[in-house]
DNA sequence: TTCAAAACATGACATGGATTATATTCTTTT
DNA sequence: AAAAGAATATAATCCATGTCATGTTTTGAA
């Protein structure tokens, strides 16, 4: 809580005790390899507002999300910032540059207080190539994220901003809802420019269709959280029938 | 030419002499594994407008494309139609499949005559836990993709439908540019319509400013045949400056 | 507690691009 | 070769959403 808050700082983390091994690319591993990996990273935490790296950075290695939502941005010519994607506890981050020599093509910043992980580049290398598992779970977790990928652009292509924020809010659930009686609370920190960019809209649009959403009864607002109230309603509004 | 024409046949390749192999996923792996892959495969090929799998239609492995484009499709509950992304020779298609049990997110159509082969789901996984430069390459692949498909989220938040066509433009003639003299010809069949499913916008704005690019001296058509013929206007047209 | 800055909200207006309509050219089939 | 059906082209209209302007509320720092 001191001069030390907003600087990163070292975590005497170990990867079998990791908050999101179960859901990570080294749920498999067994202990001797586990206990390789524990030594071979160094753990961060990140305080709110923080970057773990900005478009146009050297890479150097693998990020593995320990705990806290991370966005990835993107800055086009004009400045505009984009959402690309949010990470959470278990997924990685920056596989691309285990590849090529490329910079980084977007940004990184935590949206909360968050504790990561970096893993030299070779050496994680070495790691994915002497245990399948992991190979497989990369994969598997690159692929689920191609298919949402996917989706965002078809939704860019053939919906307008309401169907967009409606996915938006239902996909917020899935990933980040907690059941409170009746309703769902997003257990999440967004601003409503941060929301409108992730579904490519100006926010005074978005803040539009937030007060139509609540005037039908679909949201409920308390502060900055969000609850929603009607799912089948919120399903319909988002025109989703395949 | 006879009514075999419309059919899918078989085709008697082996994966050491596949077209595409140095650019494939198996581009690393020695014979007796490639034999043993060879053996377990189906090789087939398909006809301009044939589909080797449908939205929907049920994954039992992965596709590898050996030679000719492949439309990835994607139609929105309003019958609509995005193209996702183009594969090509040493590309692969259908590896979300083989973790989820999700069916088909689209639709893959052969935009021309293709030569593809065909891997049952079991037996591939085993080739990937088996061969760590198999897994890597796919991971290479995805990445790459992933970034693709991220660039593209953020065009379609950030530009105008002119800067997409000149960033489609500018994509084209990298993966499919054969430079003829002083200009650079679109090897790749193209409808007017699928160019405009593939920035997200209605064909009659594309052909307005394929007209206005016409017009402005960057392209010639020739019949459906597109030349670039100013690559640094078009550049200037794209508003890339990162 | 006060003040400044950021976030939220709402209205007025402008406009890019979708939609609709119609015509022309190219392709395929008979 | 002729007819039918796609694909291409262009113009006129309209609407969803971006932009601008302004005010209010919330948050965070001093």
């Amino acid at each position: 809580m001191l001069y030390l808050s907003h600087m990163k700082k070292e975590l005497p983390v170990d990867c079998e005790h990791c908050p999101s091994k179960s859901s990570g690319v080294f749920c498999d591993l067994k202990m001797p390899e586990l206990e390789n990996i524990t030594h071979h990273k160094v753990s961060n935490t990140y305080k709110k507002g923080q970057t773990l790296f900005v478009q146009g950075n050297h890479p150097y290695g693998l990020f593995c999300i320990s705990k806290g939502n991370i966005k990835l941005t993107k800055v086009g010519p004009d400045g505009k910032e984009s959402i690309v994607r949010v990470v959470t506890g278990g997924d990685i981050l920056g596989h691309r540059s285990l590849f090529t020599e490329d910079n980084y093509s977007g940004t990184a910043t935590a949206m909360e207080d968050t504790e990561v992980c970096f893993i030299d580049k070779k050496f994680i290398i070495g790691v994915i190539q002497n245990n399948p598992s992991v190979a497989m779970n990369i994969i598997n977790k690159l692929s689920r994220d191609m298919g949402i990928a996917e989706n965002k652009l078809t939704s860019l292509h053939q919906k307008n901003v309401r169907e967009r924020l409606a996915e938006l809010l239902l996909a917020l659930k899935a990933s980040h809802g907690v059941r409170e009686g009746q309703r769902v609370r997003i257990d999440m920190k967004l601003t409503r420019e941060e929301m409108a960019t992730m579904i490519g809209t100006a926010n005074e649009t978005l803040i539009r269709f937030m007060t139509e959403f609540k005037e039908a009864g679909i949201l409920e607002q308390e502060g900055k959280v969000i609850y929603i109230t009607n799912e089948e309603e919120l399903l319909n509004w988002a025109n989703i029938n395949y």
